[in-house]
DNA sequence: GCTCCCCAGTCCGGAAACGGCCAGTCAGAT
DNA sequence: ATCTGACTGGCCGTTTCCGGACTGGGGAGC
């Protein structure tokens, strides 16, 4: 099966979006260090409405994305990235919150090389995951890119979410 | 849980039995690689009988052993095990063939590595393995071992398994 | 032809290393 | 007292590397 890829010009650089017919699979950052993926561009319907979902969400006007998503992992990421799509608009928490969620309260480490290796980034909301302790600890497409997101979804959070820590039990 | 202990003297040596509970883990050959268990030299019920079936086995008396077994391994290693412990008394086969046998045709080298991990000598009858062209091929407790169970066991067996090799299909 | 030996290819499972962690400790600095 | 920051040890899924109780084929010798 083909891979159609569409650029898609961000505030915080070009994200390279990639689709199997039609869904989903990758979004990929500038700053990555896994190379771009290949395949042939071509605006396909599932790539556009991607991109104008994206187009809505860094205007703020869109909180939830609507896409097919078929992101290629193991098992234990998919539960990983499934968790992920369960953490609201603008709220933080940490690795060992998703490593109880999904069933393995000792495994927060591994969570996190589940979350390094994302292949939906900002869709599949990793960067709303950070330390425990507060600190941000790493994002794929570099930490000024989290920032960004997380202060950009801060902003426009509902204010009874303020506090950057939530463990939305 | 403790291990006990209790030490066989055989034709091809001390063989070292032990026991946790009232299962066999271990038979330890003097020319193995792998040290010798620690435990507390005890002759508990399991390894009496173990004694008693070894000598047996080895007046000619007993081709078979009746004995509960726990060899501690991998998923992959106990099913290798198991499959040894169907080679008929006085047969050999092949590592390869092994391999086939539980269902991963290619896998007839990591058969051999799982060969060479046999807690319990002898009893599981990883001697009667060799190699696709009729070699001995190695032996943890020594090749000339190997070779005495072999002939011996060819010796008191049926005369239409005379030819060394088979397939048992 | 047929054996026997040697060799390189290939293929696995196992062990070890590697993180986008986290809690506990212990110094120091405030 | 309180708060950092550095360090430690344990955790766990993945990746990487490794080594072999294999095999099949080719070539030399008979």
């Amino acid at each position: 099966m083909t891979l159609d890829l569409f650029t898609y010009r961000s505030p915080i650089g070009a994200l390279v979006l990639s689709a199997r017919s039609d869904q989903l699979v990758g979004l990929h950052l500038p700053e990555s260090d896994d190379p771009a993926p290949l395949g042939t561009e071509r605006k396909t319907p599932i790539l556009a409405r991607a991109a104008k979902q994206l187009a809505e969400y860094f205007a703020g006007k869109r909180k939830t994305f609507e896409l097919a998503l078929a992101p290629e992992g193991t098992a234990f990421q998919r539960r990983v990235w499934d968790a992920l799509l369960e953490i609201p608009y603008g709220v933080t928490t940490s690795y060992g919150v998703i490593a109880q969620r999904i069933g393995r309260p000792a495994a927060s480490r591994a969570v996190g090389a589940a979350n390094g290796r994302n292949p939906i980034a900002i869709i599949v909301p990793c960067h709303r995951v950070i330390g425990a302790n507060g600190s941000l600890t790493g994002f794929g497409g570099g930490l000024p890119a989290k920032t960004f997101l997380l202060t950009h979804e801060r902003a426009l959070a509902p204010a009874d979410r303020a506090p950057a820590q939530l463990s939305f039990a």
